[in-house]
DNA sequence: TGTACATCAGTGAACGCGCGTTCACTGATGTAC
DNA sequence: TGTACATCAGTGAACGCGCGTTCACTGATGTAC
């Protein structure tokens, strides 16, 4: 044993690594169906039968990489985020939104594997896969709300306990953003879906054969967003 | 031949549409996978080969598949539509809102059919599948936001011409609503998007772990849009 | 430094599976005279 | 009404395919003395 790692143990990271590297490649040009354990092998010039050394199963692999993908695309949104001031609410909600897009437009089998149905055959864990990266997602939407709050709440009629959400989910909100009433969070989840629609229409191509600006179509409907949170366009 | 059609043409149709109903039903009890030759032929007591007497292969039969229910979908919502008065364009918008919603409810696996990832391996004609479906929603779409449009049209910032659109589409819009701008026919599409977005979280599972109350959370979404297009509350 | 043993990543062959599609055929249903 | 032929839905067996998973094994890498 070396230092911090042994030889072995930093030769199987890294022999994990490229097995998820290559079965997005794979997922990237044939779509997710193409994600097979015999297809990863052939592709890393090994036998099929190597990758349980590394995963108990192929189901194993594929909440493995829906982990990763997610939490990549929520690694991208908080940073755009965070490259915009605090001082301006309205262009941390464009600057999340706009990552979102861009990066499903870049990545469409990721967008695929985490909002669209899951790969053939794909049974997956209790709790979902990638329980984590949809709170951070969930987190840090209602951390855009709450930066709008004082002014969004004329838009969120309904009444809401914080009963009405998942135990987890209520807990960290609350602990995240005391005195936030629920009613916010129920507007972040609208604005989640808000973002997701059109972006989910594009990727899986309703949009596309119909119009051709799709990106400004988006824009406007996120500009017109932020003006209904009650936050100035920014920059 | 009998008066309009002979015995066995009408066998023909009638085996034809149970093929259809069974791979629905397979569809709806194990997931767009379960979709195959041999499973349908199975549940119908016949040989899988059988099915090449009615469907050239695998992929038309699903092409008819998207065709139908997306058919069924744009005639549930124009129904639902046409049940509230003209006079009542914001009850309009709502009723077709819901109605997507509860269909999508009823069969979640006709929206992933329609609106998802294409069953696996299945390769789409040109043009993609359910273009007509596809045109009737949109043209109903933009109904909605004609109705409302002299109020509605401050929320459509952008500028759009008629060539931004595909070229059938543009045509069919400006026959259908003389005198209406193409910046209309983006709102629409904006709001198909914004209609989509929640119910396709919902229906892929993502929002439910999240919030039980998703109806209502829909519901004040629908409500917000109505407002931001200029419709009062109905009902 | 050298030897004896343990670990364990990867092999290669095999398993059973369900799939789409083809094809020569059978036999009931329809048509023409 | 009865006979001869045409149609054609459905059979059943076969094809080749890629898949996930298992398993006894080999051989290089690491560890202990």
């Amino acid at each position: 044993m070396s230092e911090t790692t042994s030889r072995r143990a930093r030769l199987r990271a890294e022999t994990s690594a490229e097995i998820k590297a290559i079965a997005l490649k794979l997922m990237a040009t044939g779509g997710p169906d193409a994600i097979s354990l015999r297809a990863i092998a052939r592709e890393m010039g090994m036998t099929a039968g190597a990758i349980y050394s590394y995963y108990a199963t192929r189901d194993d692999l594929i909440t493995t990489l829906i982990d990763d993908v997610y939490g990549e695309l929520v690694d991208a949104v908080e940073t755009a985020r965070d490259a915009v001031p605090e001082s301006d609410p309205g262009g941390r909600v464009l600057a999340w939104a706009e990552t979102v897009r861009a990066w499903a437009l870049a990545n469409p089998e990721g967008f695929r594997l985490i909002y669209g149905d899951p790969v053939p055959g794909y049974q997956p864990p209790e709790g979902g896969p990638a329980r984590d990266a949809a709170h951070r997602a969930c987190a840090g939407l209602t951390g855009l709300v709450a930066a709008a709050w004082p002014r969004a709440e004329s838009r969120q009629a309904g009444a809401y306990d914080w009963s009405d959400f998942e135990d987890g989910l209520a807990a960290a909100t609350r602990e995240q953003f005391p005195g936030l009433p629920p009613a916010a969070v129920a507007l972040a989840l609208r604005v989640w879906g808000r973002m997701h629609g059109l972006i989910a229409l594009e990727i899986y191509g309703h949009l596309r054969p119909l119009i051709h600006k799709t990106a400004s179509l988006y824009r406007e409907d996120m500009l017109d967003l932020t003006k209904s949170l009650g936050l100035t366009p920014p920059k």
